[in-house]
DNA sequence: AACTATTTATAAGA
DNA sequence: TTCTTATAAATAGTT
């Protein structure tokens, strides 16, 4: 993309380095921000400059939750390739804080089909149930609420 | 760069979002090794696909130290943001554990409302939410149920 | 910081 | 998914 071929490899001089890490950190910003718009993605970029400057670039300006996120699917992987050879130093804590952000995301999850949101990963099956769940939710509610105008209201 | 300018939003046909992503995801991992060699730059790059499968590049494949330079780096401008709320992924244990605790126990309280249990807690007005919200939620289901049959179930 | 000649990325099509 | 190709976009070298 120039007037030249690029090797791929640290370019010495100092200048040039200097102007091409500012040319091409904007454009791989733009990009990231792009794929994560275009394709619905979700996207963490940090870079660090020689001199240690950050840049950084993170879906919907929430870097902690993603990298948060990585740190959860990551351990899950570790987890399938070392079942046992992983043991932290500081204890079971990181084991037993992934646990808890997995089950959050879990409950997040089923919450949000509760909420009607999400749907597009569920199967046909899960939907049904889903749908039977949520009816027979409504009956409890509503048998509640004539409970509780019976009685005048009031328990409240 | 193609046979069409691109738009900044979202692709709504699953199938060119898959692909556009796909080709995009190269590009932007290729360009993040690129800047990272030829400008010297330490880069970490995360990206989750919608369906969650995971996709990343780091310099020197140590992803986990630039994420802890990155924390490292940030927990200082946090620190001047909100003295008392940010807590480091290495720094209080006990207190993330149990916020996390406490988070569960919202989200699964959430979830047996959603379920027609426990509304013993509820008032009438909470219960009229909740009824609309599982109203709406149904309909969600039941049409996304209804183009899942037209669409002959070629998404799965 | 602007300007272009080129290279590179990629959207659409096969 | 992979390849091909026309075109848009990025950028290396220059001013």
């Amino acid at each position: 993309m120039g007037r030249g071929r690029v090797q791929l490899r640290r370019i010495e001089n100092k200048i040039n380095r200097q102007v091409t890490f500012s040319k091409r950190r904007s454009g791989l910003l733009k990009k990231a921000h792009e794929i994560s718009v275009l394709c619905d993605a979700e996207v963490a970029l940090i870079v660090f400059s020689t001199k240690g400057k950050l840049f950084e670039y993170s879906t919907d300006s929430c870097m902690e939750r993603i990298l948060e996120r990585y740190e959860r699917y990551s351990y899950a992987e570790r987890q399938l390739l070392a079942n046992d050879t992983v043991v932290n130093l500081q204890g079971s804590w990181t084991l037993e804080y992934a646990k808890l952000k997995a089950r959050i995301e879990v409950l997040q999850k089923n919450l949000r089909h509760y909420n009607g949101q999400d749907l597009d990963s569920l199967s046909l099956r899960e939907l049904q149930n889903l749908e039977q769940q949520l009816d027979s939710a409504l009956k409890h509610i509503r048998s509640r609420k004539v409970s509780m105008v019976q009685s005048n209201g009031d328990d409240y």
